[in-house]
DNA sequence: GCCAACGTTGGC
DNA sequence: GCCAACGTTGGC
């Protein structure tokens, strides 16, 4: 089992949009970046995610389970680009801010700190364990 | 709205 | 294959 953190305009498409999808869940197309696309193919079944919201709010603000494994992206022809597919698990008690992300010292090798352009990332299982802490998430 | 960081493109 | 120019993302 491994983590990952997804990262989304909420203007694009919000962690609201992702729950109303329920378990259908929903493709995480659109992506266009060789790193993301290598990750999203490195998920497996059952895998779990963060939803991080980018630009306004700067948050982590929900679960996702990966539903479906990397399969091409049907928004476009271009069969370079592979998507996931993923649903809502639950959503964070707290959402957990950049800034408290920023300013724990056992966060910041996060790539979320690293590389924050990076829209789908790896996250270690101990930044797992500590994010979900500060989210109020009990597991 | 600005700008830094980074990825991509294209000329050579 | 290198690198300058350009476009995009995302934090501030």
């Amino acid at each position: 089992m491994r983590y990952w953190l997804f990262k989304s305009e909420p203007s694009t498409w919000s962690w609201n949009q992702q729950v109303a999808k329920g378990d259908a869940g929903e493709e995480w197309d659109g992506v266009r970046n060789y790193q993301a696309r290598n990750q999203m193919r490195e998920m497996k079944l059952g895998d779990l995610g963060f939803f991080y919201h980018s630009q306004s709010e700067k948050a982590v603000v929900g679960i996702v389970e990966v539903i479906a494994e990397a399969h091409p992206d049907s928004t476009t022809e271009d069969e370079r680009w592979e998507c996931v597919d993923i649903k809502a698990v639950r959503s964070v008690s707290t959402p957990v801010t950049l800034a408290q992300i920023k300013s724990d010292p056992r966060l910041s090798d996060m790539v979320l700190v690293k590389n924050t352009r990076l829209s789908v990332q790896p996250v270690t299982s101990e930044e797992w364990k500590i994010v979900c802490e500060l989210g109020g998430v009990t597991g």
